[in-house]
DNA sequence: AGGGGATATTAC
DNA sequence: TAATATCCCCTA
């Protein structure tokens, strides 16, 4: 039995924050002998196990029991969490309305790697003559004069002998087993390694983030410049300044799949290549990074989102590639987008920022406008190339045939171009063969059983799937309605259709269809594109899958087989995110020698987005989007927050709210419950305009979110989401 | 009674 | 978050 006054055996009591979703810091006893500063990594118990957390305070945290407390079982010897990591964890769980715990958890990743893996052991000879000698010790012998340790295997590979005659060795007592040195120390990056040619725009905005990294303060730089600008050389000057300085800097790139070729480059720059952070890195790589990291000795990473919460220790700079990216938000545990949480990091580490795009985000133009970033503009591509011309086809002139897709104009193009021996591509945002199928006979729709969207037909898998669930079934004969067969008709193109009415009209064209849900998987993926920059390919056909990353060398047409498909439904951001999506695709013409043409199909061809894709006004574009979000009182203008949930949910989720502490009801900090009905009425309003967020209550059903504009969704359990995307400069 | 699933509670 | 406690429904 305990004394019960025994908390006084420590000599300090401290708080410590662990990578778990409790309310705060839990309050811990430090063991005589041992001394704690904040940010030094410890583990500690919590009910039944030991976990590693960091000390975040030399002050006991929230009143606790005397009796609960319990003492720090250990103390890492590691360097410590920086001071401005921690000021970032508690605001990002502040904004995010999460426990610090599990912003932490981000931090932390894994607790493994706070110690280094055990060294590897190796052999080395002690200078004795074995009893007995034959040839085969001879030889590992000779090998291993000198003392120096050797890798068993290598030393066994490189004398010729077997894995034997070395443990042999060891046995007799003539070689002994110690630790090999650590494997491979950072190669050493090099700023001036191939300083690059740049253009005079390119060396203004080079020298003008150069001397951002340099003055050591916060500022965030937007780098915004046509695709083919050279924004990366630019970027590439910030970073050899941050070598140059001393400071770490981290380059975020939306996709993983990217990193490869950005690999290249950034080796071709610096001599030598970046430590990578995604979840594609294997783990031992990563503990090496994240510890590397944490040390600085690592001085360059470049990763996918999760990156921005690895433990720099000295950041000077973060860049953020494609800014508008909607892979940078995260839409699950904490719910936030790494474009703005580097924002508000790198005002922490006094560091500067990079925001880099061909077309920046509403927000992001707004907050030039607003003088709160600095805008850098690369007006021209590289090598004084022009843009693709770009025409409309006015599908209401120039109608395809009934049961085609292509209208002459385009046909025509796509003609001429592989006559002319270059490579055209038609784009269109639709996987598989047709978006329904419908009973001719008794009007039948395909739908999907667990949620409401439709069936698309996938003919070449001999499919219906479901694209929103996943949900897949065999392609029926007959009506499963009214039993009618051959009655079934698809309505509609897909990339599959499409290839098709290539086949038919281009008969001796080599065609390639490019799709997430390939046959095949990523391999086949990755071989389709070896084969187009081969030049083994004559007419590309794709979804968005070909808007990112990957160039066509040889690609001089592209048609946009309909380009209405973004300009419907309620989200906020389809117009914006149809802008991005046609700049990218157009912009994949004419990288080669000519500029390159584009044909948009569309039976609205006086819609925003079209005229400026044809004028190449970007900037009449952006105007008109900013304006109509103002008048609309949508982001950014106006912070939504709200939390939709059914009707004889509503009080529920109140007085669960009111019990945790953490919404008011109505107030200036709280979030608005609503019931379903109410919800859009009030967003037409605008009537939010709350500091931030929503959290949901665990025991109710949430239908819908307003924020980001969220779909709606059921979700039974442990709801809990943010709307995120939510400028969060105007907080600092 | 007892198993299994869903949900609630708790950890310094 | 992860372990444990509690509750509910069902079957035997």
């Amino acid at each position: 039995m305990t004394d019960a006054g025994d908390t006084s055996n420590f000599g300090a009591v401290v708080s410590v924050l662990l990578p778990v979703a409790v309310p705060g810091p839990y309050s811990y006893g430090v063991p005589e002998g041992i001394a704690v500063e904040p940010g030094d990594w410890v583990s500690v118990p919590l009910g039944p196990r030991q976990v590693a957390g960091v000390v975040w305070d030399t002050a006991p945290g929230r009143e606790v029991d005397p009796e609960k407390l319990r003492p720090i079982s250990r103390h890492f010897d590691t360097p410590p969490l920086a001071e401005e990591t921690r000021r970032f964890v508690e605001w990002v769980a502040a904004y995010t309305m999460t426990e610090p715990g599990a912003v932490l958890k981000m931090v932390l990743r894994s607790g493994d790697f706070l110690e280094p893996p055990a060294p590897k052991m190796g052999v080395r000879g002690i200078g004795l003559e074995p009893p007995r000698m034959t040839d085969a010790r001879r030889r590992v012998l000779a090998l291993a004069e000198g003392g120096l340790a050797w890798d068993k295997k290598t030393l066994a590979d490189e004398a010729g002998v077997g894995a034997g005659v070395i443990l042999g060795l060891v046995k007799a007592g003539v070689m002994e087993t110690v630790p090999l040195p650590p494997a491979r120390v950072e190669k050493c990056l090099d700023p001036d390694h191939q300083a690059p040619a740049l253009t005079s725009d390119q060396a203004d905005a080079g020298m003008t983030v150069r001397e951002a990294v340099r003055a050591g303060h916060f500022s965030v730089n937007v780098l915004d410049g046509v695709t083919g600008s050279g924004k990366t050389e630019v970027y590439f000057e910030a970073v050899a300044e941050a070598l140059k300085t001393g400071r770490q800097a981290l380059v975020l790139l939306p996709e993983i799949a990217l990193t490869a070729q950005f690999l290249d480059r950034f080796e071709a720059r610096f001599g030598a290549l970046p430590a990578a952070w995604h979840s594609d890195i294997a783990a031992k790589t990563r503990g090496r990074v994240w510890r590397g990291v944490l040390s600085g000795d690592i001085r360059v990473v470049v990763g996918a989102r999760s990156a921005l919460f690895l433990p720099f220790k000295q950041l000077g700079l973060v860049v953020v590639d494609e800014e508008h990216e909607a892979a940078y938000k995260q839409e699950d545990r904490v719910w936030y987008n790494a474009r703005d949480m580097a924002v508000v990091r790198a005002r922490f580490h006094d560091a500067a920022v990079v925001l880099a795009s061909a077309t920046p985000s509403i927000e992001t133009r707004v907050n030039c406008d607003q003088e709160r970033y600095r805008r850098l503009q690369l007006p021209d591509r590289y090598g004084g190339r022009d843009l693709p011309t770009v025409g409309i086809v006015d599908l209401r002139e120039d109608a395809p045939e009934r049961g085609r897709w292509l209208a002459k104009p385009v046909v025509d193009a796509l003609a001429a171009c592989v006559e002319a021996g270059r490579q055209g591509l038609l784009f269109l945002n639709r996987r598989g063969y047709a978006p329904l199928t419908l009973c001719r006979k008794c009007g039948y729709r395909f739908h999907c059983p667990d949620c409401a969207s439709w069936l698309t037909e996938h003919r070449f898998r001999h499919v219906l799937m479901c694209h929103h669930c996943g949900y897949s079934v065999q392609a029926p004969e007959t009506c499963p309605s009214c039993g009618g067969v051959d009655t079934l008709v698809a309505c509609g193109p897909g990339v599959e259709r499409i290839a098709e009415e290539v086949a038919d009209r281009f008969p001796d064209a080599r065609v390639a269809v490019l799709s997430s849900d390939m046959l095949g998987g990523p391999s086949q993926l990755r071989q389709q594109f070896a084969d187009i920059a081969n030049g083994e390919v004559d007419i590309i056909i794709g979804t968005q899958l070909i808007a990112k990353g990957h160039n066509f060398p040889g690609l001089s047409f592209v048609g946009v087989v309909d380009a209405d498909m973004g300009f419907g439904h309620g989200d906020l951001r389809a117009t914006e995110r149809t802008f991005q999506l046609l700049s990218q695709v157009v912009g994949r013409a004419g990288r080669g020698a000519d500029p390159g043409q584009a044909l948009i199909q569309t039976h609205m061809p006086e819609h925003p987005v079209l005229t400026a894709m044809v004028s190449g006004d970007r900037e009449a574009f952006y105007a008109r989007e900013i304006n109509a979000r103002r008048d609309a009182h949508l982001p950014p203008f106006t912070r939504l927050a709200a939390l939709i949930v059914s009707g004889k949910d509503k009080q529920q989720t109140r007085d669960y709210a009111a019990r945790l502490g953490r919404v008011a009801p109505r107030g200036r900090d709280g979030v608005d419950i609503l019931g379903p009905a109410e919800a859009p009425l009030a967003l037409v309003r605008g009537r939010f305009r709350y500091r931030f967020l929503i959290k949901a209550a665990r025991s109710v059903r949430v239908q819908s979110v307003i924020g980001d504009w969220l779909a709606a969704a059921e979700r039974p359990r442990g709801s809990v989401r943010v709307a995120i995307d939510i400028d969060p400069y105007s907080f600092f």
